[in-house]
DNA sequence: AAGTATGCTGGAATCGTTTCCATGATTGCT
DNA sequence: AGCAATCATGGAAACGATTCCAGCATACTT
């Protein structure tokens, strides 16, 4: 026999009051003080705790937040989600995790679980590109962009606020060091997504940019390696490169030991994101940090912190100087 | 103007049936043939999704799971998420994570969140023991422990469904390569909440065990480093150590590097977890490797399949020896 | 052909909360 | 003192689904 839950019924009537003044009272409305002290005395006495099934069919919304990454294995967005949980934490709210996987397909769907779910209040590391985000903005949901903005045919949707690194600063001092230590061939190792990053390495390059030399992976460990790899393989005469994310980072080192490239000797890289093995590593990686788990806190106050209007917020990068980068060997070509 | 969200009586009018007809036919009870036709019929035009918030109050209970992780940051815990997600994603079920930072108090807390959101089925990384459980258990949940199981006072509660790594198996083998290298003084770092894998060491190590060599810390970075740091600094006969988790591993080989121990020169180690860097690590780390994903999938997997009476299952574990350990040097006594 | 079994159907109750609205009491002002 | 304004209060509706139950038609049995 299990006993049924309290109910603001319960406590209603052990309270001599009815369930209005009750609610009232429990949600911080007008009450006489005698009554709020019954109420409260009652509430603690039958340890009632509201339902929040009644609550969200009532107000038409679950509460919590969603929050929609590419992939939860990668370091870097395990520290945004830790920044979103920690400061829902504080709201009290709690956090659905969806994986997208980078597929616009996948997010579209999970967008639709959150719509059925009542969730209404996401922050997301866009995949897709206003096609998919439009409907949902049309059906009531308040979004919150990560690490990424969307575009619409080449222009930036800046409607949808968003909390972003400044990648622009990061390629543009990363490329500028490389440039500098004598480097030209530089490769730009990307994932799907990130155009913005790809879009500064263009820039930065001015000149000496070689489109050849900007390679696209999927959300998957193989795939970075086999991107790495194969880029490595194809253009032997490239002598940096910079990698979009710690995975790709990671790839690269890979890729590099396979095919018998020493770090920095026969090749220059610049990793985005400071990861706690960078430092680890053998030579330690020249990074681009990015505040990851502050990106995923101030989401999550965008997304909680209703009042004014939320906007764009854009924080810093950081280049941090280790040992993976080296000068150009003059007398050499590539490696 | 908002569109008002299409409802079941929407679609039972639209098919000129009862509402009661229009839930059999979507939950797949009986009608007849034409019925159903008219009522699909009339869902797809109108476009309509059943909403959860109704459905979850009616029947007392949200859908979804939670999963309860000491800390996502970690990519062991990381990786299980990812398992978890990956299964719940095939029965269409959203999941909600919570992190308790290996505190008791806080999974209590998230334990009342949950049941105050109406989620009777988690997966938790239990921090807690007997006390914080069986109150969840009392009020309904539906629990499986994943990596961890609880103890009271000594006995192993079993009652409970778990997914787990073979520790024991892992530990013994691991001691057993560290003593026929010729170690002796051989530490364990773990983590609170590990009290399976301490047990293992002292099992494994026998005659050899010394007590103060068995150190303790707490679920975030900086506790495992000062704890990692602390021991090698106050042991300075111990010539290897036998790192409980890939974050203590990681603390090991930094404080190793700041107080000058050469691995494996001056100190063998091995760590609990593959990580993807732990290849790329100078020197490239022996590991004990768990199925941290499949665990998850697992885990999630008892919990979603309603049917028989879940088990406990255990996966195996797996010696991956690489350049972190070599033979204890002959006429050093430690470092 | 009459009685019974079977199966489809829709009205209505239910879940627990919030919120609208009407009522009564109290206070303040002229 | 009388009237208006303010305030506390509780009954009842609403949210959107599921499910019980009774009603009715059809098919089957004897």
């Amino acid at each position: 026999m299990i006993a049924r839950r309290t109910t603001i019924k319960d406590v209603a009537e052990a309270a001599g009051v009815g369930v209005a003044t009750v609610s009232r009272v429990l949600s911080g409305g007008s009450a006489s003080a005698e009554t709020r002290e019954r109420v409260l005395d009652a509430a603690t006495r039958l340890d009632y705790r509201p339902s929040a099934l009644g609550r969200n069919l009532r107000q038409q919304r679950a509460g919590g937040i969603a929050l929609l990454v590419p992939d939860i294995t990668d370091t870097f967005y395990a520290r945004l989600a830790d920044g979103v949980l920690s400061c829902a934490r504080s709201y009290r709210e709690p956090v659905t995790i969806g994986v997208t996987g980078d597929d616009p397909e996948q997010e579209a769907d999970l967008v639709g679980a959150l719509l059925e779910q009542g969730i209404d209040r996401v922050i997301a590391v866009p995949s897709g590109d206003v096609e998919t985000w439009s409907p949902a903005l049309k059906a009531g949901l308040s979004v919150v962009f990560a690490d990424r903005r969307i575009w619409d045919a080449g222009r930036l949707i800046d409607e949808i606020p968003a909390v972003i690194a400044d990648d622009r600063a990061g390629v543009r001092t990363a490329v500028e060091y490389l440039l500098g230590l004598g480097h030209r061939r530089i490769a730009f190792l990307a994932r799907h997504g990130q155009s913005q990053r790809v879009a500064s390495f263009r820039e930065a390059m001015g000149e000496h940019l070689d489109e050849e030399l900007v390679a696209h992976a999927r959300a998957s460990r193989d795939s970075a390696y086999a991107t790495a790899a194969g880029l490595l393989q194809r253009r032997t005469d490239l002598t940096a490169v910079l990698a979009g994310g710690n995975v790709l980072g990671e790839a690269t080192v890979s890729a590099a030991r396979e095919l018998d490239l020493r770090i920095p000797r026969d090749l220059s890289l610049i990793m985005f994101d400071d990861v706690p093995w960078a430092e680890l590593c053998s030579p330690p990686l020249t990074v681009i940090a990015q505040p990851a788990q502050d990106l995923g806190y101030r989401a999550a106050e965008l997304t909680l912190r209703q009042g004014r209007r939320p906007r764009t917020i854009q924080l810093p990068t950081e280049l941090i100087i280790r040992g993976s980068c080296g000068p150009r060997r003059p007398g050499s070509s590539g490696h």
